[in-house]
RNA sequence: GGAGAAGUGGCCGAGAGGCCGAAGGCGCUCCCCUGCUAAGGGAGUACAUGGUUUAUCCCGUGUCGAGGGUUCGAAUCCCUCCUUCUCCGCCA
């Protein structure tokens, strides 16, 4: 959410900037909302203060053991015009809170410009794609006639998108997982956090999929009840990022704790809606999948440099791995909704000849903390200020074993295990 | 799943239709006194938001778990939901 301060002084360029974004920010129909909430704001809380100060009087003459009819009298129609006016002003107000909750984030000043992901713009590579003397395969035909990858039986149990693995795979999958949390907690300084898997919708509101992503959710329905309105309901969440960055949510944190990092383990769940026919082979783009997420709260000056830290502690995983990948830049036209500033990283796949994203940080600013109220006391002036936050993959845990499978793929199919796993993994050097 | 109790500022806690944005305490900030393993005195100290502009000040509005309702007036009464605790049942 933005300052609604900013919107009310300075629609112009706030529209501008999200113009570079592809967003179109009506600022004549903002502005003329705008307009009448200020009128109706003020007639209201005049009728509101009307109200009391002619209750406190007729306490005031009760207490006195004055005749309080004719005071009632007075007020007898007062009741009904602020009723109406209190409406009328929160009809408005649901309608101007709409708009500001569907404006994307502003873009950071070093985002490039852009329409699409054909314009990010590449930062630095590293490792050099591996070359091999043989015909590559991809991970779905190295990891199937053993069975060690089963997207047949997957769509038995329960539809298209999902996998089944088996023996190293499935180990090699759990130990990935191991090993990417021991490296930010004993390298990068992180602390491991367990959450939810289903959380509320304001939780959704916090961070940004709600109002407007809700298409790529999926909601839970509970068993035999019918869908009851005045029951709250959770939704599955989309990333570790909703439970973990609702934690600061209507928080005032101590100054002193910052900057707070968390890391975590968390299935993620994602409807896939209007992705329809993309990536429909193997296990780049499922129903569902396991991330290790890092998250930062920090104060407003220092998250500029969060966002660089944050991006090598991902990178570290993949260099560990020795896995070629190249870092890149959203352009405007692709920074995610809530991000000021993103930075992908993508992994060299050999079977598609190309890099594929592993991974995505993004700076959110203040923007998810407005919407959260999440905030530290400033020790300078004593007010509660809102938090910078930023999260990233470290890494997709689904893409990474893919990215090993094609990586590490020997001549007669099968795979070598990557160094840094073997521990991980009893010692076992080939998956086969 | 059944029965009961409760949710108040950074924290603890009083308050039971009007004199309550809320006693008292802890914590924190500032000032004074004193002078040495410390203690005492005084003052201040919720958040959001509108007028209202970077900001200050002032005036208003809203907020006592959330949302509705009753009333001239609700922290207080009623309804729904959420959460926590106690007891019983069930359970990985």
């Amino acid at each position: 959410m933005l300052d609604i301060k900013l919107l009310r002084n300075d629609i112009d360029a706030v529209a501008k900037q999200l113009a570079k974004r592809n967003f179109t920010l009506d600022a004549a129909l903002f502005q003329a909302l705008e307009d009448k909430r200020k009128t109706l704001q003020t007639a209201t809380q005049e009728l509101q203060n009307e109200r009391n100060t002619r209750s406190k009087s007729i306490g005031q003459a009760k207490a006195k053991g004055e005749d309080i009819q004719p005071l009632l009298a007075e007020v007898a129609d007062l009741g009904d015009k602020l009723k109406a006016a209190e409406e009328d002003l929160s009809t408005l107000q649901a309608q101007i809170d709409d708009i500001v909750m569907g404006i994307p984030n502003l873009l950071d000043d070093s985002v490039p410009e852009g329409k699409s992901e054909d314009d990010n713009v590449e930062v630095s590579q590293w490792g050099t794609p591996p070359i091999f003397d043989f015909e590559v395969k991809d991970h779905v035909d190295l990891g199937s006639p053993n069975g060690l990858m089963d997207f047949e039986s997957a769509s038995k149990l329960t539809g298209s998108r999902f996998v089944v693995m088996r023996a190293g795979m499935a180990r090699m999958h759990r130990a990935l997982i191991q090993f990417m949390l021991d490296t930010h907690i004993n390298e990068h300084g992180y602390t491991e956090v367990y959450v939810p898997y289903m959380v509320n919708e304001e939780s959704l509101f916090g961070t940004g999929q709600l109002p407007k992503f809700a298409e790529d959710l999926y909601k839970i329905q509970s068993g035999d009840k019918e869908a009851d309105k005045s029951e709250q309901s959770y939704y599955l969440i989309p990333t570790a990022e909703v439970p973990v960055t609702n934690l600061v949510r209507d928080e005032i944190v101590d100054a002193n704790s910052l900057p707070i990092q968390y890391t975590a383990h968390t299935p993620c769940f994602r409807s896939e809606a209007g992705s329809y026919g993309r990536d429909t082979r193997g296990l780049i783009r499922q129903h569902q999948f396991e991330k290790v997420e890092l998250l930062h709260f920090v104060k407003p000056e220092n998250s500029e440099q969060a966002l660089e830290n944050l991006v090598t502690h991902a990178e570290t995983i993949l260099q560990k791995l020795e896995l070629a990948y190249r870092k890149v830049i959203l352009c405007a036209g692709d920074t995610g909704f809530s991000a000021s500033k993103t930075y992908d990283l993508e992994v060299w796949l050999p079977a598609q000849d190309t890099y594929r994203e592993i991974s995505s940080c993004s700076n959110m600013k203040d923007f998810q903390a407005r919407r959260m109220q999440a905030r530290f006391r400033n020790p300078e002036t004593k007010k509660p200020e809102l938090l910078h936050t930023l999260n990233g993959s470290g890494l997709a845990v689904g893409r990474t074993l893919v990215a090993i499978i094609e990586n590490y793929q020997c001549e007669d199919g099968s795979i070598r295990v990557p160094r840094v796993l073997q521990p991980y993994m009893g010692g076992m050097e080939i998956l086969k």
